[in-house]
DNA sequence: TCATACAGTTCTAAAATTGAACTGTCAAAT
DNA sequence: ATTTGACAGTTCAATTTTAGAACTGTATGA
């Protein structure tokens, strides 16, 4: 599979995973949400190579995850600034954030804290359901396949229906 | 940077990229949530190469995301599961799937619903704050360093204090 | 004139991924 | 008794990506 079939998957996991779905742009992102806004910021920041920072920031902005807007005339510059559709990805980067904060953190703590502005306080981002408000967990969603979803075709070879499975003596 | 290097970065982004952040883990996570658990059922899911998912299941279970436990004796097999800290992408997993249903969807709309077994309707994900339960936005959110942040040591080299940066004409 | 800032581009070497075939155990079918 | 198929990998050459470093080009300030 090439990156940009992954677009075209009927599954909005992988859809997203075509855009943001690699070490480096998510690196990226994180600086652009810490307010990094040029070519030499990034760069420094992360230590990419600037081969692939150009690439990326091509990617993201063909995407529109990324506007590029001049900030100078002569020699011409840009700074590269989220869309609405790049801030919408603020939920993904708090989940991974919170992730490592609860299963990748030393003895010392948590690198960053995040306070809220509305109510002042340290938070932990809190995923709940829009209908009832309630915290939400694997076990408790249900999975059914939507308008967009693939005709139930299957690529396989027709012959294989589903031969009764032979069970070997169990562990 | 390497990829063991990204786990020693006082980020909690950068490390649980470190673990996660790469295309083929996430798609094999995603199968992980959809109830896959073997090493066929990964492969014929996704078309990885045999070889990658060997490699990536390896990972995924040296870092503790996934156990590996045996379901039947000669041949011993072998199936994935995800564990607690496994499970707990599950925020992670619904963000991007969210961000996917909400920027990447065709005209026939999303390719999966998600149904809360509590209230009985589809629903959306929501990140809010634990604090105060309001949604977030990440203008709302001011970060600070906390106490696993990196000292202040400079890694460039000390006599380059802060010049007043040259302001060119502005575009 | 020389050094520096900035935003890239170009090039080669090294690393990761793909694709396809191969290994080995066992069960079921012929 | 032999062949076939399921399953869970491993191996290896060819291709694609990424890393690392140098280079391009405009413009500023010393």
């Amino acid at each position: 599979m090439k990156w940009d079939e992954l677009e075209e998957e009927p599954c909005s996991m992988a859809r997203t995973i075509g855009v943001i779905g690699d070490r480096w742009t998510l690196l990226i992102l994180r600086e652009c949400f810490l307010r990094t806004r040029r070519f030499e910021g990034f760069q420094s920041a992360l230590g990419i190579t600037r081969h692939l920072l150009a690439e990326r920031l091509k990617k993201l902005v063909r995407q529109g995850v990324l506007r590029r807007i001049p900030y100078q005339e002569s020699p011409k510059r840009h700074e590269y600034i989220l869309t609405q559709k790049g801030l919408d990805l603020y939920p993904i980067m708090m989940a991974i954030v919170h992730w490592g904060d609860t299963h990748m953190v030393d003895v010392r703590g948590r690198p960053l804290l995040h306070e809220h502005r509305k109510c002042g306080k340290v938070f932990d981002p809190v995923m709940v359901c829009s209908e009832c408000g309630e915290p939400l967990s694997a076990k408790e969603v249900h999975v059914h396949p939507g308008p967009g979803a693939r005709p139930a075709l299957e690529k396989a070879s027709p012959d294989k229906k589903a031969k009764p499975k032979s069970r070997r003596k169990a562990a």
